[in-house]
DNA sequence: ATGAAAGCGCTAACAT
DNA sequence: ATGTTAGCGCTTTCAT
């Protein structure tokens, strides 16, 4: 009754040949592997503290020898439904979306979380009958992306039922929920600083959708770097809702101005595209006529031409950050509960691409 | 503690307040409910044959009232790996990749399978070193979404490690593994005849990648539907490969040309965004001056202006149906092994928008 | 610092 | 046609 009794116990002799390679190597194997109990194996997987150094390494030695990665499934069962974590989303256009399931997927993968992904379109009913979804599933905490990280009606549903909201990418932390995002005002700024050192003096600005903070927030970041402007600096600002098409009717209206910008920054890629649409339409070029910036760094940034000066938003990390803090908290829920919500915010980066230049000499 | 006691035994009296609430409803739960035993529920849960219908008409309103849902995780886990799926996917910019993310992770949930989406970039090294990883995790099966469905290597390592593979979006059946597409033939075809009826006589065809068959399929649908025009039509070809910037250039080329094309069907949405980017560049009208159709119907379909007249591939619907059919063929696997592939074919849709339009009144 | 035992929710094989 | 038993791979609680 050794090491190998227990495994002869384990699946019996009943099922002869049952080798039906689940893929193979579990704790068990790496524990025999490593000369350790199983459940050394686990708190060296799981970051336990109470382990010696020395055993530690030789776990994880084994670890590496037999090619062993936990099995989330089991994970996910034996902490009796802890880390099942939903996610809802509504505008599958987005070019953020993908990005920010593969990034949500991916902690989940590395966390043993559940990812439990909820859709809905954008009516409020729609909204509050998969949040009703979400929370009947059991939820230990939701992960709203924009715009449902703006819903106050969501937040508080989710409140009531005692299960974790997270929201991402709001403009500023929310009193009522933790919160995962960027400083959309700095980024915005950032961008405006770019484009005056080039030289730009009129500059013009696409809003983007109202009923997100972060909007706001860019706006302001803009307007503030405008007034900072050394030799003074001038603004346009154009109404937009994130849309291709707003952002060419902005850019229109822009260009058909008696004075019009020199550049023009949009709150988002896919307005910024439409701006670079309604700048070739006029036979303007881009840079050399008119400079054009983006916000966000979607794949759109790259799939125009010219390529779009933009700000990096890490919405993959975002998301990533937003499942480690759901789990963490759905975690600690249970004792101190109400506490201020935490808000996590997440570097940005100012990406110049081929869409934005020196100002025109002259005009 | 009424119909508790058995639940008092569960957890035992040891965790006195453990209601951990997982999310509620068990099985167990749903069986006392419907006073039958646990496997009953799970047979009629996973329609086993073997249970009289009064039976199973009693579980699923037990299900019903209970508000019961399976437990992925736990499924996963007795089934000793089998439902555990990956997906592989590189291109995340692919307005395609959400929407079949989306329709593979809706599949998952209906039919309990854990997804295991695994991500690489375009090196064939990449490439293999994720289907490795993949075959390492026990898959029982792997989605191979294109343009990896085009990867003779990677389903090549996949067949000899026996996890079932299925091609997702190929331009024909693969002898090798199972597939699931449209047909690009009949649909470019649909489209073309589309433009002839509006009077094109001169069509522009830009064409898709050439290391994906989809791309051929679409090119020889074209052109056959061209030849077959009655007042007799005529194109130009140019290639492409995608992306924007492709069509863009493709769209230059074909409307700097002598006799410039009507219309421009591009084998994508992107490369039709990109054709619309040069038309408007030259101060042409879409579609009073041009017509331009586009292929897949991906969120930039809706997101450029005028919206694009394309064709809407079922990206979803395709995930789902692969999705259960590797989890149908990985199940039966065991018993017959070696029989011919199965191809199913998804029925695709054509969209028209503001982007096509009666041809221009002489030229 | 480490180990043993029990059990998460479900399904497989084996009774009945 | 339905119930019983064992165990998937892991984490928990309780020893040691």
């Amino acid at each position: 009754m050794v090491s190998l009794s227990k495994k002869t116990t384990r699946r019996g002799g009943r099922v002869s040949r049952s080798k039906k390679r689940t893929g193979g190597v579990t704790m068990d194997h790496v524990a025999r592997e490593a000369g350790v109990s199983l459940m050394t194996v686990s708190r060296v997987m799981n970051n336990v503290p109470g382990v010696k150094a020395s055993t530690r390494d030789s776990v994880m030695r084994a670890v590496k020898a037999l090619g062993y990665s936990p099995n989330a499934a089991a994970r996910s069962l034996a902490r009796n439904g802890a880390g099942r974590i939903g996610l809802l989303y509504s505008n599958p256009s987005a070019g953020y979306l993908s990005q920010f399931l593969v990034g949500a997927l991916d902690g989940a993968q590395t966390s043993g979380a559940l990812l439990v992904i909820e859709k809905c379109d954008a009516s409020l009913e729609s909204e509050a009958a998969a949040i009703g979804r979400l929370i009947a599933g059991g939820m230990a905490g939701v992960i709203l992306p924009a715009p449902h990280a703006e819903s106050d009606s969501a937040i508080a549903a989710l409140r009531e039922a005692g299960v974790v909201a997270i929201a991402v990418g709001t403009g500023h932390a929310r009193p009522d929920a933790h919160g995962v995002r960027m400083d959309d005002f700095a980024a915005a700024a950032e961008m405006t600083r770019h484009l005056i050192e080039l030289g730009h003096r009129r500059i013009g600005f696409i809003k983007g959708a109202v009923n997100q903070t972060a909007s706001v927030e860019r706006l302001l970041g803009f307007e503030t770097e405008i007034r900072r402007a050394d030799p003074p600096a001038d603004c346009l600002v154009e109404p937009g809702d994130f849309t291709y098409r707003s952002g060419f009717e902005a850019a229109e209206r822009l260009l058909s101005s008696d004075h019009p910008p020199t550049a023009i920054f949009a709150s988002n890629d896919d307005m910024a595209a439409g701006a670079l649409a309604a700048a070739h339409r006029r036979g303007l070029d881009v840079p050399g006529d008119l400079s054009v910036a983006g916000f966000d760094d979607t794949p759109l940034a790259t799939a125009v031409w010219p390529e779009l000066t933009t700000i990096r938003q890490p919405v993959a990390r975002m998301a990533e950050a937003a499942l480690r803090l759901v789990l963490q908290e759905s975690r600690d829920q249970s004792r101190r509960d109400s506490r201020a919500p935490i808000d996590q915010l997440l570097p940005h980066q100012l990406i110049v691409r081929a869409s934005t230049g020196q100002v025109p000499d002259k005009s």
